[in-house]
DNA sequence: GTGATAAATGAATGCCATTCATTTATTGGT
DNA sequence: ACCAATAAATGAATGGCATTCATTTATCAC
């Protein structure tokens, strides 16, 4: 790790010493206003999502999206306010990701379910997001409105009770978020270690699972309770 | 706001210089083992507690956490590993907060009911620990191992099939995790602002629910998420 | 009694987001 | 065609943060 990073950036300074900020081979560039401008929100949300993809969410720090962008750091706050902000616009990308094809086109129980895998699948790769979403005001984020549009127009034309439309879609994503949580944790996370002895019925429970043998147990958990929430849910048709 | 700062600490010295770690009036401690320990795991998770609370997650420094110790930051690193580490300990605590006595006395249904509301009251208000709890080893929490056990247990008398039960209570706290954050939002997160035009049928469905004029939407969408769970779990049982 | 260990201080370290003064280029109005 | 306002960049701070390390002092086990 440290021998990479090194070789990258090598501690002592270079006989041309190359410019911190800057793609290899270009020049510094002075001060003041290009003639083109560098930077838009689509190019930093592009940038962060490359870096998120190479170095994970503790690689992303305003320092390290600049210099993917060959610029200072100071630079991003002519485009963006602060560090959420960033993690909005990568927010609002991933959300149009997330596969609403369904609504529309199939029953009502099948485009919920593809949905709600979907939305599981891309954000349990960015649960750092999470917090921020979900106090995030909608307004900023247009695809993700475009998003809940989608879904809230195939609870209607499934003849969903309206008053129960946003309700329902809220505890459906409350399950989407904590289930792509989930997703992260690490196999072991239930083993009880030392403290086995004290707690039975759990240890069982969690060995009769294992011993199933499923390729993935959080998928498991999540079909559960996603069919649990279709079921009762599909009950409140009209 | 700056000036308010000036006033609580004045940046030129002041005649005696107040000591800065130390609770006022008591004399600087020199370097040294003291004769009786000042710091354990538990007077820690206490003051972090009592951090929080005063001051939000966002007051909980390391250096904030000493200081209302009477400490210096340093010393904290004899007792946790890291600040997770402190926030495990927060964890565990809250964990023990939640109410499963109904398992054991009431009907499954009932139990489950009121553990889960339980539970989503009291990580609502301290859902920066979600990510944490999400992906820790439950080996190093034996409260929260404590509760999964009464669970584990409830579900067991209940009647339900073992290799179920763990997916079934992952499920339930997914969902529980994600209603937690939804107590956080605002309340004008689903208003569209200038973009309502766009998206008729979801800025109608938030409408139609906002004439409900339910004392609180996200307990509406708790109740309806949580009790399709109860059900749906429900049927699995022997 | 003595050596190992535990628990404190205090001084660094390095990283981080963010701000500000400054420079330069474009744009819109007259 | 000028000129003021604005936009977009640099580069140098700033302050906060978790964490580490050398050092000091006290206790504990043998």
């Amino acid at each position: 790790m440290l021998g990479t990073q090194a070789a990258e950036r090598p501690p002592m300074p270079a006989p041309t010493p190359a410019p911190s900020a800057l793609p290899a081979g270009s020049v510094r560039r002075r001060a003041g206003r290009p003639t083109a401008a560098i930077l838009d929100q689509d190019g930093i949300t592009t940038a962060a999502l490359e870096l998120i993809s190479n170095k994970g969410y503790n690689g992303l720090t305003m320092a390290a999206l600049a210099r993917s962008l060959g610029v200072a750091p100071s630079a991003l706050y002519n485009h963006v306010a602060s560090k959420d902000d960033v993690l909005l616009l990568v927010e609002d990308h991933l959300a149009a990701m997330v596969d609403v094809s369904a609504f529309g086109s199939e029953p009502w129980d099948v485009a919920v379910r593809r949905w709600a895998w979907s939305y599981r699948d891309v954000f349990s790769e960015h649960t750092p997001l999470i917090p921020v979403i979900a106090v995030l005001p909608v307004a900023n984020a247009p695809k993700t409105l475009a998003m809940y549009e989608a879904v809230t127009a195939g609870f209607r034309d499934a003849g969903f009770p309206e008053e129960k439309i946003i309700s329902a879609i809220v505890a459906l994503e409350a399950f989407v978020f904590g289930a792509a949580y989930d997703v992260t944790a690490p196999e072991d996370i239930f083993d009880a270690g030392s403290l086995a002895e004290q707690v039975p019925n759990f240890t069982a429970a969690v060995d009769r699972l294992a011993a199933e043998e499923h390729a993935r147990p959080t998928d498991v958990a999540f079909n559960l309770g996603l069919e649990a929430l279709i079921t009762g849910f599909g009950a409140l048709r009209k």
